[in-house]
DNA sequence: GCAGAGCGGAACGATCCGTTCCACTGTTAG
DNA sequence: CTAACAGTGGAACGGATCGTTCCGCTCTGC
């Protein structure tokens, strides 16, 4: 065999096993906040600065992957909740689920910090048309407001993210709060008045993703 | 006369034209970039780093007056709102004054970068009474939700000034959408869920002003 | 055993930023 | 008219931060 019978006690197995650690404290520590150290990543995780370094090129990279990552995720919820048969629920689970897992402070928050792949580019071009594919449905099942648009999606997330407290788990819920009120703003409702302004338009929100912040 | 017939032309008046120049190039700055350096403050207010010293022993007094300032019409706003009858209209003009005037991130987004002055404490006090009292009308009113806490003004804040694109204009009309949407969630309508989760409690969204950020 | 993969963390160099300092200029009091 | 000076622009300084490199050590896998 070339696999010794306890692999996972053997130095390479230990390495593995930081693969996971690393990106694990990466998350917590950028999504804390996104121009944090390097080093914070380093200490978060128990290991080296060393150890970062050898699986990636420079921070750049690693930003990189985390933000594919939080990309990967949110295609996954979006299919997920496409799967969900009533359309005003898989609207509802949708953003749960994104605001849940922290996908907008993954992505968009992190944009500006480095220069994306072309995949990239593919798969957030497939991140908005599934959001318009659950947007129409939702717009199909009679409770979402025909003036709200794709983009509003945008300000949704965003207002979720922007709720932050030091207690991860109570974040989440205040965030379940806002998302809540939010829903029922998006929600048809008697003698409300139109929303005001023109709505948010395509790319309006794309300027992170260009130059500096 | 010890003053001449044309100040506005002499030193002193350029000096003090310079007083509002600054504050409101300060306010400009750090409103878009809460740890933006002095020398952006400066170079915008078209005026050298020296005209800043002159005025404030150091970057944390200029934090902390524009701090204040932003308190300040805080309470002007509430209390404006406070003088219309209608209890609905006083509670949704009020935020709309906040979220016009960008109040939110002159007081919230720049806490911790200063130590607050025990006026600012009182004024911070009358801040919350005067809250409580819009929300309280508000409810009195029969259009706020029952389950609706005065801190929940703060995750609507925060909501909104969560929204930014690089045009202001356009940031504001962004911030007016997304406050109806909110204003539209935390109307009472008919067979509605309660919202989940505690609400949020008293103190809960002060730990930016305790030690650094 | 031994070659080397993997690692910890000090050290380095590049920025960045708050603050100080000094030379200069136009004003104003006498 | 002129001496003093308030007001100013901006270079220079010192400290802090951070990304990255590098070196010496350990422990594994053969």
């Amino acid at each position: 065999m070339s696999t010794s019978p306890k692999p996972l006690a053997g130095r390479r197995a230990q390495a593995a096993r930081n693969d996971e650690v690393i990106l694990e404290a990466a998350r917590a520590v950028f999504l804390d906040d996104p121009k944090a150290p390097i080093a914070a990543v380093a200490d978060r995780a128990g290991v080296g600065i060393s150890a970062l370094y050898r699986r990636y090129a420079g921070k750049e990279a690693l930003l990189r992957q985390l933000c594919h990552d939080g990309l990967r995720r949110y295609l996954a919820v979006a299919e997920e909740a496409l799967a969900e048969p009533d359309n005003w629920a898989a609207f509802a689970g949708f953003l749960a689920g994104v605001v849940d897992a922290d996908v907008h402070s993954l992505t968009v928050h992190l944009a500006g910090t480095f220069t994306p792949t072309e995949e990239m580019g593919r798969d957030a071009l497939r991140a908005g048309e599934l959001a318009t594919a659950l947007v129409d449905r939702a717009h199909a099942s009679g409770r979402l407001r025909a003036d709200v648009v794709v983009q509003d999606l945008g300000l949704v997330l965003e207002a979720c993210a922007a709720v932050r407290v030091p207690d991860s788990e109570r974040t989440r819920q205040l965030r379940r709060r806002q998302l809540a009120v939010l829903l029922g703003g998006l929600s048809t409702a008697p003698d409300s008045d139109p929303l005001p302004g023109p709505p948010p338009a395509a790319g309006e929100f794309d300027w992170r993703w260009r130059l500096r912040e």
